[in-house]
DNA sequence: TGTTAGCACTCTGTCTGATTGAGTGCTAAC
DNA sequence: GTTAGCACTCAATCAGACAGAGTGCTAACA
């Protein structure tokens, strides 16, 4: 369903006005404010198409007209043109990389930042979870008789340490036998394509120390089913209740519950998001129950074509679409690009 | 300056009143749900008197009387027994630890919940500092040609992984004969230990290794001091907006402002602990401006013997003190507990 | 001398009605 | 098809009235 060019212009101008004052807006407003050289009355008319089409809303009779869902989606989809972000914010993101790009957690921090500062919403970062990514070795060392620390290294250079207790005694030359064995078998796998096979092979290599590999086998993939909960970076709430639509504290509670609640982060920022790269989520399109209010804005990113993530913002519906989809876009080109 | 014991059951009352009703408390409402036998006459001219000494006060005339700081104190020092935590209660903390108090993070993790649960409020705790625990050994692991992990492990137990570049290709026996010497001279030093005097002999000893050292020693000591700033644990925010007096979106924004600035956190909870094992600060009697309508209660803790921490809560003046520091100090006394 | 009943007084919170202003929808003229 | 004009609607604001909770004071009582 397509708007004749008019009807566009109108929109855009309610949607623009609301964007930037949160009120309602009347037909005086447009016909003052933008330069479409018609009438209040005829915008009025113009207007009552629109609510009729589900584009706008009225709050109660007699008030101005505020976009619906259907509105921003139009506008989203067919209205709205990407201008390029500010030279200026560019050169901050751009320097605010500089140097520090290799360590995957950095470069998820100063993004998680950039975003929260630059849209001055809240910004999300769904980090991959290590059972994706392969295994590139792991180590053990003797900490003490009976204990030892094996160390992961997976090949996007995450590590975990996780202590052993050993069933006896083991000199470290035996455990640096051990590891190169499952080095050997599993180094460039990952987790979840451990399957029986390889795994009764190891067995089989490793008879002798077998409740030695079991319990490391076990440690990794306890560890790191663990970690897959604790994968989402957080920033940028308290700038949210800047907003006049967070005035009411229901409406904070609601949208700290939501943050407080990993799982639902991690779920709705992974919906779909294999299949789109981009996503724009605007009020009710949202499943989350307490975002209805709001718009999120996703894109997919991977770091040094390594392996991926998604990363957010969300914000009320009357956000600046354009400025916070080309900042996404352009940091997760930066965070794309190999060293 | 003390009370007499009829104004003291009169304080008692009125704050034990507001506690639970969080609105002003009248003299009728005193001589009836509290058993004092006198009429609210009586009771009108004994709180005028607690008014003027300062523990109550009015928000305007004719309204009922609620605690001030300096009443609470009173109450906090003199009057509130310290009565014993629920049975049910008991139980839930000392099965919630069991079996995982192993791993210090864990432990803390464990503790933080409990709190916020079991008071309601959000519970905050800072753990140590890597740069305070001795060095118990490090480990260097060969990750590519010009590549190893560092591997940095501390008496109590936490790891910290490093990857350093190397200036030039190094075989594994050789950074494990580098490793040795410094385990040596540094194995059981704090890094704030860390003075002229064995980092010159250590340089004497490694003459040939001397810039891999520097890296080794400054990567260290970078992401040893980095750690510092993120010792804070924090959770059960959303709870405190359930409280009355935080029905305004300003107070909300303030507390969680407070929150969000892990630096402000950390100065709070640090202050006086060394000096004072138990804190409980009132209201005013908090440094920090953003929660001066609140109240804090702070206890140190030291883990299995081993080194030392403060565990806080952090609520609305009007909290169940005798509860609240009931289970700081069983969960101090659980933490402390060797295995 | 301490306690109490009674009463006038004070202040908040809520309700009501009037008023204002922004904005619409409709009609009739251009 | 566009526009000016006008009646109409509704939220927001304000003032005044009123109820209710609670106090402080006074005078009587034990």
């Amino acid at each position: 369903m397509s708007l004749d060019e008019r009807k566009s212009k109108i929109l855009e101008a309610i949607i623009l006005d609301y964007i930037s004052t949160a009120e309602p807006v009347g037909s005086r407003t447009i016909s003052k404010k933008y330069d479409l050289s018609i009438s209040p009355a005829t915008i009025r008319n113009e207007m009552s198409d629109l609510e009729e089409m589900g584009y706008i809303e009225q709050p109660y009779t007699s008030a101005g007209r505020m976009p619906s869902d259907q509105g921003y989606r139009y506008y989203v989809d067919y209205i709205m043109k990407k201008n390029k972000l500010d030279e200026a914010i560019e050169r901050l993101v751009i320097s605010s990389f500089k140097g520090k790009i290799d360590r995957f957690d950095d470069a998820i921090r100063i993004s998680m930042e950039l975003i929260a500062k630059i849209t001055r919403y809240p910004s999300l970062i769904l980090a991959p979870g290590s059972e994706s990514s392969s295994l590139s070795m792991i180590r053990m060392l003797k900490v003490d008789e009976k204990r030892a620390l094996l160390v992961v290294i997976t090949e996007n250079n995450q590590v975990e340490n996780i202590f052993v207790d050993l069933p006896y005694e083991f000199k470290e030359s035996d455990l640096d036998l051990l590891t190169s064995v499952i080095n050997s078998k599993l180094s460039g796998t990952r987790i979840s394509q451990w399957n029986k096979t390889i795994i009764s092979e190891l067995y089989g290599d490793l008879l002798k120390q077998k409740d030695v590999l079991a319990t490391v086998l076990d440690s990794i993939e306890d560890r790191l089913n663990q970690k897959k909960e604790h994968r989402v970076y957080l920033t940028g709430i308290i700038q949210m209740l800047n907003e006049p639509e967070f005035r009411d504290v229901d409406k904070v509670k609601n949208i700290l519950s939501f943050f407080d609640d990993k799982r639902i982060l991690e779920d709705v920022l992974t919906k779909n998001s294999q299949i789109e790269n981009f996503q724009v989520l605007i009020g009710n399109e949202n499943e989350a129950k307490e975002i209805k209010e709001c718009s999120l804005i996703k894109r997919s990113y991977s770091f040094q074509g390594d392996f991926q993530g998604v990363m957010g913002v969300l914000g009320p519906k009357r956000m600046d679409y354009s400025n916070a989809i080309s900042l996404l876009e352009l940091i997760s080109e930066v965070l794309e690009r190999k060293k």
